[in-house]
DNA sequence: GTTAGCACTCGTTCGAGGTGAGTGCTAACA
DNA sequence: TGTTAGCACTCACCTCGAACGAGTGCTAAC
């Protein structure tokens, strides 16, 4: 016994109905709102086949039948191929996603937010990385007597700054000319590079010792630190979805949102697919065995890779879903300086 | 009929066992529990006034007493006043409150994730605010032909990043000397003050008035951008209290927890004071109709100021909240250069 | 003023019975 | 040979009522 032709339509009827109303569907819904001019004896066999192909599951032997991961995969599978994406998300993302947003973590934060409300599942972007970040500036400034903050601004557009403390005095013009010299002699150079370094400026800059370590360990961590700042928005959509309407469950789903590391791990997308598709068990996370997760890749100018992704319950909108991230992507690369061909005008 | 030391330790007992339990307490627990040398009916005689004094609820007639919200202020001020809070908090927040933590924003999120393991409540950490920061230093570093990455430094060590687009060339060697002449008339100035300058310097930098546009916009939004970044910690705590087993409570919750604009409105406090407690219907938020708040500030060594919040039910163990956000706080303020008596040590 | 006793209230639990959606199987039909 | 009607069967879910028990208010005695 094979997939053939019909089986596939039922299928398909039985995962249409079933994202809408998270309900076992029975052979008789089918029959009737779905008119495939068969009776419901009929479609009962065919989903006794599907089952026995591993399509279906059934909670009990009295009620209807539910979608298994496998027919998701093949619904997914399918939508991918197809590859006709509606393209009517495209005005609504648009019509979200404007406005000020000049700050690159606003623009990711704004993303998420656009991107759940618009999905109606939780999303997670991931701001770009890509290849060690180079260093274009480095600037000290004066926190107080014996504190400076250090402001490290790369290619990458990414700035991160730390404090360091010393016990000598620090003016504001000799941190000044430090600045300088620091820029002149790392700039260009990666971070974990610029370490490197520091044993020789130390030499050249003796006075600076205490300064220059303090420098020196702050860019291992930030070097190190390859957890990008995740943005999430709508963690609380979740809660509306009956799969979810279990307190235990519900719990562990958000204490995994509020780990931005591992949300982090789990979202990042390695490869050049420009989407991928979870589902449930294929996530690897215990926490999401009923999830499916959704991502796709945004490129900025400099070549340089970010994430989104949503995260909704198995039976997600995937057609919707999809489009909507399609169309998202599409505008974040343009934002960050990819896409060519309509550069985003400031208001 | 008045307020009695008898009746005052009847209803710190009833106060403390729904703290614990979350369940209406009855006369016999009182009399058994506590050892109050009374019989369970001379409790309820004592309840019964207690109830008609307003500070007990009785949810059906048959069930025991739930404290008011009138009783949790009279136990908070007397909490207050009594100002002995329990100082074993301080080693546990210390054990957690320490690590790596140069980054001004790694400070906010991880004392926001501390102070909601030590409470198991939901924490909000507002970072310190205060009169107009001071520009310190401007950079722009090229992050296309044509757009610049533009980096505020102010003497609040807060550092905010924008994108300038512009329809001319830009090369780094420019930007650098436009960096430079910026950085040498702007430094010292508030962003508002920055603003004003912006014609002067379109006047002696005419082939920049593009980028000089830009910035001048930036620093305008920059300026009016009072929405501190709020770190949140703990939000899932909120569902293991069975308050929050009401699904439609949860959600609203949560989403409350995701505006973060409206969050940071909630809980920066104004004033003075120490600690404020806001017991239910105090928020002044629909939302946390049964929710308290706690909130306190700490102070940074230029004089700013910020809050650190905890949200939990009303039924909330003050005592120990307290005196955690007591510890907490001084631990920021010595973090943030205030505590003069023992500098942090990097590592 | 305190306490024992008692009738009363009312939410909670538990089991029985009814209901209905849905299935699998069989036999008849085209 | 595939499709359909019919039927017995299963089982989650709902409802209802009884039993239960925690807790109260009141009264009378100490």
């Amino acid at each position: 016994m094979a997939m053939d032709e019909r089986k596939f339509r039922i299928l398909q009827a039985i995962i249409d109905d079933y994202i809408l109303t998270a309900v076992p569907v029975g052979s008789r819904t089918i029959s009737k709102k779905y008119d495939m001019g068969l009776s419901s004896a009929t479609i009962r066999n065919e989903m006794s086949d599907l089952e026995e192909l591993g399509y279906l599951d059934q909670p009990h032997v009295s009620a209807g039948r539910v979608p298994s991961a496998k027919a998701y995969r093949l619904y997914v599978d399918q939508l991918l191929r197809a590859g006709k994406l509606r393209s009517d998300s495209e005005q609504m993302v648009k019509a979200h996603f404007l406005g000020r947003m000049r700050q690159m973590e606003d623009v990711i934060d704004h993303a998420a937010q656009v991107l759940s409300t618009l999905t109606n599942y939780t999303a997670v972007v991931l701001p770009p990385t890509g290849s060690q970040p180079r260093i274009r500036n480095i600037q000290l400034v004066s926190v107080s007597d014996t504190a400076a903050l250090v402001v490290i601004v790369t290619d990458a557009g990414i700035v991160r700054d730390a404090v360091i403390r010393v016990s000598e005095e620090l003016d504001s013009d000799s941190l000044y000319s430090i600045s300088r010299t620091l820029t002149q002699e790392l700039n260009g150079r990666t971070l974990s590079e610029a370490v490197e370094q520091i044993p020789q400026l130390m030499a050249r800059m003796q006075a600076q010792s205490e300064l220059l370590t303090g420098l020196g360990t702050v860019l291992n961590e930030q070097g190190e630190a390859v957890k990008p700042r995740v943005a999430i928005g709508g963690t609380s959509n979740m809660l509306s979805y009956p799969e979810y309407s279990d307190m235990e469950k519900a719990r562990s789903f958000l204490s995994l949102m509020e780990t931005r590391d591992r949300l982090a791990d789990i979202i990042s997308q390695k490869g050049e697919m420009s989407f991928t598709v979870r589902i449930g068990p294929e996530t690897g996370v215990p926490e999401m065995a009923d999830c499916s997760i959704v991502t796709a890749t945004y490129t900025t100018g400099n070549g340089q890779q970010g994430t989104i992704g949503v995260i909704g319950p198995t039976r997600m909108q995937y057609s919707r879903v999809l489009s909507i991230m399609n169309t998202m992507g599409q505008q974040l690369s343009e934002l960050f300086g990819m896409g060519d061909d309509e550069p985003l005008k400031l208001e």
